[in-house]
DNA sequence: GCCAACGTTGGC
DNA sequence: GCCAACGTTGGC
């Protein structure tokens, strides 16, 4: 087995108002397909380094206050987005339509644990060892974003999380 | 609602 | 391939 050098660790964005990770936690077998990335740098990462086992922090933007509500895992590895083939759908893409396939990509993730309490955007910035991280740099959009395995374990201890039992493999 | 930052589009 | 115009993101 040789030794991968791909991130195994992940930030998602998402707006709570539209999927939160409350609502991840009260799906069916707390997982959900990510459809709706149509951006073309997340979308390659969730198509070329995604794997299962992957973990991902759940982070809610456009949120009061913005921060990371939760862990996830990768359950599913990249499939076909069919959203971009359905006119109806908020996310549907005219060139996928007219290529007769989805050029989009989802993932199916699976909620570990909430935080006990959100960890801000505020409380990132003015933790030490984050200072790196791409969610705080200003500008920084993608919704997909690498984290490193020390970032990840700053994060979790932020985080408190209310099922540790659950996350102890990768915390 | 403002607006800075960044991605995408399309004329040339 | 340049780059201006436009659209989107997302903190504030």
């Amino acid at each position: 087995m040789v030794k991968s050098d791909r991130p195994r660790f992940w930030l998602m964005k998402t707006e709570p108002e539209v999927f939160s990770f409350d609502d991840l936690m009260a799906a069916p077998g707390k997982t959900t397909c990510w459809e709706g990335v149509r951006n073309y740098q997340a979308r390659n990462m969730m198509r070329d380094d995604f794997k299962t086992g992957d973990m991902v922090l759940v982070y809610h933007s456009n949120a009061n206050p913005p921060g990371v509500a939760g862990i996830a895992r990768v359950v599913r590895e990249a499939y076909p987005d069919p959203a971009a083939l359905d006119p109806k759908s908020e996310y549907f893409d005219e060139k996928s339509k007219a290529e007769g396939k989805s050029r989009w990509v989802m993932v199916d993730i699976q909620a570990v644990s909430p935080a006990r309490q959100v960890v801000s955007l505020d409380l990132l910035r003015s933790t030490k060892g984050l200072e790196a991280m791409q969610v705080l740099k200003k500008g920084q959009r993608l919704s997909i974003q690498p984290v490193t395995a020390s970032e990840w374990g700053i994060v979790c201890k932020l985080l408190d999380l209310t099922a540790p039992h659950a996350a102890n493999a990768k915390c």
